[in-house]
RNA sequence: GGGCCCGUAGCUCAAAUGGAAAGAGCAUCGGAUUUCUAAUCCGAGGGUUGCAGGUUCGAUUCCUGCCGGGCCUACCA
């Protein structure tokens, strides 16, 4: 609603500024005014026009406000202060509009949103992709929660969505467990089969990992192990790679299993493997060498590689007299010399790299580095490729979804995936100079419409308090207890598993639930102590915006007060609790006849003082679509945790300062209802767009 | 050395393309007519937004330089 009024709107005001100051403004900038008095929408524009007109910008406002003309939905356009527009909407026309909404409230999403507005073409999203070798840890869960939340607003905005989890099961990672099993534990291929049959298996890999790591260190030849073993899986079809494969696949399952208890599921799962073993690269190198994205180096440390420009750096003129002809400085002296420079530069350096620019792509032995597979992977997934991998189920889901892994041949019957329109790459910041390189490399092979597409979802990692870690049980030099956090570490096997805090967050709530319900049954309080668990995690992991490092803590992640899941899950029982005691159905009473408010009647109740108040929370209401477009074109989820808070927040000030069921007038009761079943419908909404559900009571 | 990111209340974090008095939560202190259950609400204290310049009508936001911290900079993935 809030952002349709807005687009409204500006494309008036726009016409009105070309029409009558022959202006042609692409991006006006709208804000809301510090207090619901002022209204709804603000305008800086008169700020920004007044040096283009020469005049002060209060008169350049009072001329916009006069000669706008009506908008339908806006009631008042007013001048503020020295040259703010403030316009107010048609308070009850928007509050009928939302409350119709809710008759709605069995469609999906998509045909909620304007189906006009939805862009063409599939989007994939990938995301996870924990190396399998060990159990996933706080940081997978940040990456998958953020994964898998992008995911869901992308639906919610009527997009197509297919959910790549990347698994690469032949690299080192994998390759130091297979070496732990055998050569430290000396295990068979059936013991390790049995092993890794059990529960949690991933737990003892990742013990097993860690140790793996201190054997190294112990005694340095003992790498050679790794090295043999990586070049077994690499090859295939030998006893190793049997066993690289049960374990890899043991641990995935377990990775989909813990995803599952958050309620994230994943379409296709593509593995470095199929990679390999179906030539992917081979194909992705001819094109690389054609179009000379790739350069042989004859000399230095990399001689005999096949490299490529690092990406974020750039070709150096030999001579440096011109410190103004430096490509980044140039654009706004002179564009157009700066443009035909550039390439030129590039040419006076025929193409050399300087060797610390130089990223190897193929080493010198001639096997291919993770940079080139990620190359021939995404060039895969714009469809640019020309070949596909083999498809078999793997994994089903409770509610019958199939979970698909790639294979060499596979089933005949299966989805198409990859061939895309847009991809997001949900990966932690430290692989951006990689990501980058795999975009440039795009680029450079003339497919620049697919690089721009290809968006690095890049967020930062999560790491632990030095105070976490003491309770974790580990020794800190001094050094370490002085930083403001320490980094995860699998080698180290330093770090929360992700299993390990569900279950905590679970007997945590699980403890609150029994003393408020002692009447419900076991099972019953399981149930709610879970999605109060999942609800904390979740909205803890996106409530911080994506640059931020999380240093993780117990204390704040098991809170469930505040500016918390919880809170917000909350507030919806609440809502219901309404409904439930004045004997009504939430989800049916604004369908129902007997309970409609009349427009008239909401402008009557939506005035004065506590009119204001509740306003407040309509206006809140009325942004989820609108907040939902912000998150998917910023890339970042956080907004909508702001927004699933506010809307909570306000609901429980309302739900104090104004009792319904004691209120005698009825027509202001049905009002008031009106109110809760729309903010509980939005928010209900809201916290499914972040993968938290709500439980019955709480 | 080069690249990217960060520095805001005691602590943890917000502040969309620069915009009206920099906001929350936690913690601290003080309150809430025994009511649609308090996992809640109301109130108080707490800030020269790391420092110094610059651009702008306007800077937490953009630019430059410092100071402090993190990550990347492998023929690992």
């Amino acid at each position: 609603m809030y952002r349709h009024l807005e687009r409204r709107l500006v494309d008036h005001l726009r016409e009105f500024l070309r029409r009558t100051y022959d202006l042609e403004i692409a991006n006006i900038v709208v804000e809301q005014p510090p207090q619901i008095e002022f209204g709804e929408y603000a305008l800086p524009i008169a700020f920004e026009l007044a040096r283009k007109l020469r005049k002060a910008p209060r008169k350049i406002a009072e001329e916009i406000v006069a000669g706008v003309g009506a908008i339908p939905g806006f009631e008042k356009f007013e001048v503020a202060g020295g040259g703010y527009i403030n316009v107010r909407v048609s308070r009850a026309e928007l509050a009928t509009a939302l409350a119709a909404d809710l008759s709605f409230a069995g469609r999906s999403s998509a045909d909620r949103s304007s189906a006009a507005n939805v862009p063409p073409g599939k989007v994939l999203v990938e995301h996870s992709s924990i190396n399998p070798n060990k159990a996933a840890h706080i940081g997978h869960l940040r990456n998958a929660i953020l994964g898998d939340t992008f995911v869901r607003l992308l639906r919610f905005a009527g997009r197509e969505v297919d959910v790549q989890n990347y698994i690469d099961n032949t690299g080192v990672q994998v390759a130091d467990v297979v070496v732990g099993f055998l050569h430290i534990e000396k295990k068979s291929r059936a013991q390790i089969e049995a092993l890794a049959a059990a529960p949690r298996f991933d737990y003892l890999c990742w013990d097993l990992y860690a140790r793996v790591s201190q054997w190294y260190e112990e005694d340095k030849s003992n790498l050679q192990a790794r090295a043999a073993t990586l070049r077994a899986i690499e090859e295939g079809n030998n006893e190793t790679a049997a066993i690289a494969d049960v374990i890899s696949v043991a641990v995935l399952k377990r990775h989909l299993e813990t995803m599952e208890r958050l309620d994230t599921e994943y379409d296709f799962l593509p593995r470095e493997s199929e990679i390999l073993h179906l030539h992917f690269w081979d194909a992705a190198f001819t094109k690389l060498k054609e179009a000379s994205v790739l350069a042989y180096e004859n000399e230095g440390k990399n001689k005999g590689c096949w490299v490529m420009r690092r990406a974020g750096t750039s070709a150096k003129p030999l001579t440096t007299e011109d410190p103004s002809a430096s490509p980044s400085a140039s654009l706004g002296a002179s564009a157009k010399a700066a443009g035909s420079e550039g390439t030129d530069e590039g040419e006076i350096a025929e193409g050399k790299i300087t060797e610390e620019d130089q990223k190897v792509i193929v080493r010198s032995n001639g096997t291919v580095g993770y940079v080139g597979k990620d190359i021939a992977y995404h060039m895969w997934k714009f469809g640019l490729l020309g070949r596909d991998f083999g498809y078999r189920k793997f994994y089903r889901y409770p509610n019958a979804h199939d979970c698909w892994i790639s294979t060499t041949d596979g089933e005949k019957d299966h989805p198409h995936f990859g061939d895309v329109a847009e991809i997001y790459n949900v990966i932690d910041a430290r692989q951006s100079e990689a990501q980058n390189t795999v975009i440039e490399a795009l680029r450079e092979l003339g497919h620049g419409e697919a690089a721009d597409r290809y968006t690095h979802f890049s967020y930062e990692m999560v790491a632990l308090t030095p105070r976490c870690a003491a309770e974790l049980g580990y020794n800190l030099s001094e050094e370490d207890k002085a930083r403001p956090w320490i980094e995860v570490s699998g080698r180290k096997g330093f770090g929360v598993k992700a299993d390990d805090l569900l279950d905590a967050l679970i007997i945590s709530a699980g403890k609150e639930v029994d003393v408020r319900h002692p009447e419900l049954s076991e099972a019953e309080r399981a149930s709610i102590a879970t999605q109060i668990a999942i609800g904390a995690l979740r909205y803890f992991m996106l409530k911080f915006t994506k640059q931020s490092v999380i240093a993780f803590d117990f204390k704040d992640a098991l809170s469930f007060e505040g500016d918390t899941g919880p809170y917000a899950q909350y507030a919806v029982v609440r809502a219901s609790n309404i409904f439930r005691k004045g004997g009504f159905d939430p989800d049916a009473y604004c369908r129902d006849q007997a309970s409609r408010v009349s427009t008239a009647d909401f402008a009557k109740y939506l005035t004065g003082e506590s009119g204001n108040d509740i306003w407040e929370l309509w206006l809140a209401a009325s942004k989820t679509s609108y907040i939902v477009s912000q998150c998917i074109a910023t890339t970042e989820p956080a907004y909508l945790a702001k927004h699933a808070f506010q809307l909570a927040q306000l609901f429980s000030t309302f739900y104090h300062r104004y009792p319904i069921l004691s209120e005698a007038d009825e027509g202001r009761r049905k009002f008031l209802l009106t109110t809760a079943a729309v903010v509980r419908r939005e928010l209900i909404r809201v916290l499914a767009a972040m993968g938290i559900g709500v439980p019955p009571v709480m």
